[in-house]
DNA sequence: TTGCAAACGGAGGCACCCTCCATATTCTAA
DNA sequence: TTAGAATATGGAGGGTGCCTCCGTTTGCAA
């Protein structure tokens, strides 16, 4: 009768209501189902089978639904992981590269999670259409994320400080949008040196 | 010369390299199951039971097994016809309105179209994905039908001449990717009319 | 009419979905 | 350390959908 959990929204994990920690195989177990997932569902789409990820992830098809209970459930939390990884790649390329360097890189891991990931964009048109507070939370945390480099370019004097994150993400989808060719990946990176060279400030400060 | 029947790649359908004539019961059965798999994939995505639609359109499963011998066949089939629907809205509307509103109706008439086949879109992405001329091809064919309107009011002197076709389907994928919340259907048709008055020409021509 | 190629439909074998519960594992408190 | 309670596990099982195969039906030409 306790237990009115099921959380905020987000189902499965960590203590919430109750104060009682989760097991050490229930966190194990979890782990395993989701590094399984993210490479199913990016090699097969969202219609892959979750018995094969149960089996890839070596634990029985009944503790994967007792984790997530639908198959939406799951591609969420594997997509929500995707996205905190580029969220964390910023900072780390905060530390590793030049404010215009570092949004360069950035942009460019962006082609390749698309390119790698091929079968989560699907998967993710899927569940976004049945659960839009995905999409904008994915967009909120990615902005503010984007808004983070090019503060700090603007800041040092690199980038220009007219163009706000929305329309770089937005210039990043409709580049990737037009997968139409083999090829489309080598017009992409192209494009994105393009953008950032265009983003630069010409005279540059001392340094 | 009519009709030369849309047959660009598709397989199944009518003759093709034997010179002979489908059978009328033949030709029936694909169209019905065209229209049930339209209804069906609208409403249930591209996950869809095949079996549900054979069941809709009162065929046995293998008649639709030989029409289209995969899903994305017959999604692809589906998603042709649409787009060409599309383009031949172009034509009755450049009959029945002027310039700039045969744009502005043509556009929401896109939205509904988004709006109501929410499962169609994640299909696309399925198939796109698996084939990627299909994206070619509707990208060509879509954005060939709008320029004949832009074309038309730049004419008549409606329309500023500076905006391409591909600007404004850029413009309406974007402003239609974000189906963030549930009243995004309104938004989207704000905007659709303030970009079409945004691509007026002020001066009006008499009439 | 008749003959036959073309088309039909659905049975059957297999994979996957999801639930349920007997068993196993972890945690806690003594 | 150990026993018992709480929690988690895994896979059997009933149901559905996928797709192939083939005996039967239908349209069409002669």
């Amino acid at each position: 009768m306790q237990e009115a959990n099921d959380e905020g929204r987000v189902k499965s994990g960590a203590r919430a209501g109750d104060g009682r920690k989760p097991r050490a195989d229930a966190i194990r177990n979890r782990e395993r189902v989701l590094e399984a997932a993210k490479a199913v569902f990016s090699q097969g789409g969202p219609a892959a089978s979750l018995e094969g990820v149960a089996r890839q992830a070596g634990v029985g098809i009944g503790t994967l639904y007792r984790h997530f209970p639908t198959r939406e459930a799951l591609f969420e939390a594997v997509y929500r992981r995707e996205v905190e990884q580029l969220v964390e790649l910023v900072q780390a390329l905060k530390a590793e590269a030049s404010p215009a360097e570092a949004l360069r890189l950035w942009l460019r891991a962006n082609v390749a999670f698309v390119a790698t990931k091929k079968g989560m964009l699907a998967a993710l048109a899927l569940a976004t259409q049945k659960n839009p507070d995905l999409m904008a939370y994915s967009s909120d945390r990615l902005t503010q994320a984007v808004g983070e480099l090019l503060a700090r370019g603007a800041a040092a004097g690199e980038i220009r400080d007219d163009i706000g994150p929305e329309d770089v993400l937005r210039a990043l989808i409709g580049m990737c949008y037009a997968q139409d060719r083999p090829d489309w990946q080598d017009s992409v990176l192209r494009l994105i040196d393009v953008f950032v060279d265009g983003l630069r400030l010409r005279g540059q400060p001392p340094g």
